[in-house]
This record gives structure tokens, sequence and C-alpha cells, in this order.
DNA sequence: CCATATACCTCTTGCGACAAGGTATGCATG
DNA sequence: CATGCATACCTTGTCGCAAGAGGTATATGG
């Protein structure tokens, strides 16, 4: 292969990422919360269906952060440091084009597996 | 790096995957198709919103054929030679399987999302 | 003769998601 | 007081899906 042009591509955003994104934004738009009670709490509004790991929340949490989506603050509970995170109004922005595009996304899908169903009297 | 144990671990299903599997195997449930065709129905079936790529759609019938979910037959037009493949048996089962479990998900999402609003007047 | 559409296919890469592991504190129990 | 469990934070390494880019070949139209 010609190693000459090694340098770029393009990105691979795959129709169905953001997810985990969308429920921790989601989910902390109720309220401010710390990671570990996000995951719990993420657990619980999808009726146990979804369970986002630590290692998937914690990532995302610094990410969405250093991004302006969250903000933080440490706080002490019972010598605990608990790291409080709110949505920032430009993660409400984002948190909102997630959702369209979530629902876009699933009504177009929810049309090709109900819609149109097979021909005639099947085959 | 310790390579002592680099034999195995677990998969990594996460729990948005095979949604291109899914839209295929229902497209093609509706009636024969060769790779192709179904690339274009795929893309009419969800409304120009979601475009399964030949480099996603050809690798996942073979493999879908060879997990034998689906049935193939060469066939001669103009010239030219098509592939149809055709869901089995199998493969209907299958895709039940899938299109509930996507159901389950995506209910679940929805909750999550729509579910419980953010606290009397926010934060 | 060349471009375009049809039709098949593979290779490599990129990123998201994950499990597993690592640190540290408070609290209960024996 | 030591052991274990729950809480709370975090990083590292791996894996697999999905995607893009490329590669072959034939028919058709200009």
């Amino acid at each position: 292969m010609p190693l000459a042009e090694m340098h770029a591509s393009m990105a691979n955003p795959s129709f169905m990422n953001g997810v985990p994104e969308l429920l921790i934004l989601r989910t902390l738009s109720t309220g401010e919360m710390y990671g570990y009670e996000l995951v719990q709490a993420i657990r619980a509004r999808t009726n146990q269906a979804i369970k986002v790991g630590e290692g998937v929340v914690y990532p995302a949490l610094h990410a969405l952060e250093s991004d302006g989506m969250l903000r933080s603050r440490r706080k002490l509970v019972n010598g605990r440091t608990r790291v409080y995170y709110a949505v920032t109004r430009k993660g409400e922005k984002h948190l909102a084009g997630l959702v369209r595009h979530w629902q876009h996304i699933t009504d177009a899908i929810g049309l090709a597996i109900g819609g149109t169903a097979h021909a005639a009297t099947a085959l």
C-alpha cells in the first residue's frame, strides 16, 4: 500500500451514537447530580433497561464539562467529596438538539420497521 | 503492559448496536432483494434519514447468510449478476427478537427523555 | 472512447462504549 | 481493631461496529 498519504480521513459518526451523552444530559437537566448518583438515576429512569456504567459516565462528564455543556462544583458531604454537575445554558441547547436528532432517527427506524408491511399476503 | 494474559475478555455489545442488521433483515422480510437495491430501499424506507452504505450492507449480508439468517441465489439480469437474498425461518425469528429488543430499548429511552420532567421551577 | 450507472466486494481506520481495575473514606460488625 | 461493604471518584486497555475509501467489472449513452 502507498503509505504516502497516511495522514487523515474522516470521522465515523455512526447515526446511532451519543445515546449515553443524551441520557446523561437529560437526567442532569432534572437537577444537579454527582456521578455515582447519575449512574443509578439513569438506571432507574429507564426501568433498569439501560445501565450506563461508571466507565462511560465519568469520561463523558469530563468531556461535557470541558465543552461547556456542564458546570461542576465540589461539595463535602459526610467527609466524602462529591462533584455535582449541572447543565449550562449551552448544555440545554445541545440537549434539545440531541433529543430532536434522536426522535428523528427513531421515527425513521420505526417507520422502516412498521411501515409498509410486507407485500400482500406475505411471501 | 503485562502481555501475560492477552487471550480473552468479553464482548462489547453496546445496547445500541445492531441497527443496520435490524434494518437489513426487516427490509428483506418484505421480499427478496439484492445488495445494491437494499441500500436504496433502506434509504427510501427511512425517508432518506438513514443511509446504510455498501461497506456496511455487504459484510452484514455475508455474515447473516453464514449464520443461516439469509439464503441467497444468483440471478443473471441483463448480463449483470445479481445476488438475491431472502430471509429464512431462522432469520424471521431473529428479526422478531431484534425488533422486540429495539422497542424495549427505545421505550426505555423515550421514558427517560420524556418522563418526569425537570424539578419544579428548574434550577 | 469515455463517463455514468449498476453491481459486487474488501480493507483499514476511527470512535464509542465497556469492563476491569485502582484509590480512598465512612460505617458497621464481630 | 481489623475486615468488609457501600460510597465516591477516576483511568486504562480492549473490542467490535460502522463507515469510508477503494477496487473490479459490465452495460449504456454521448
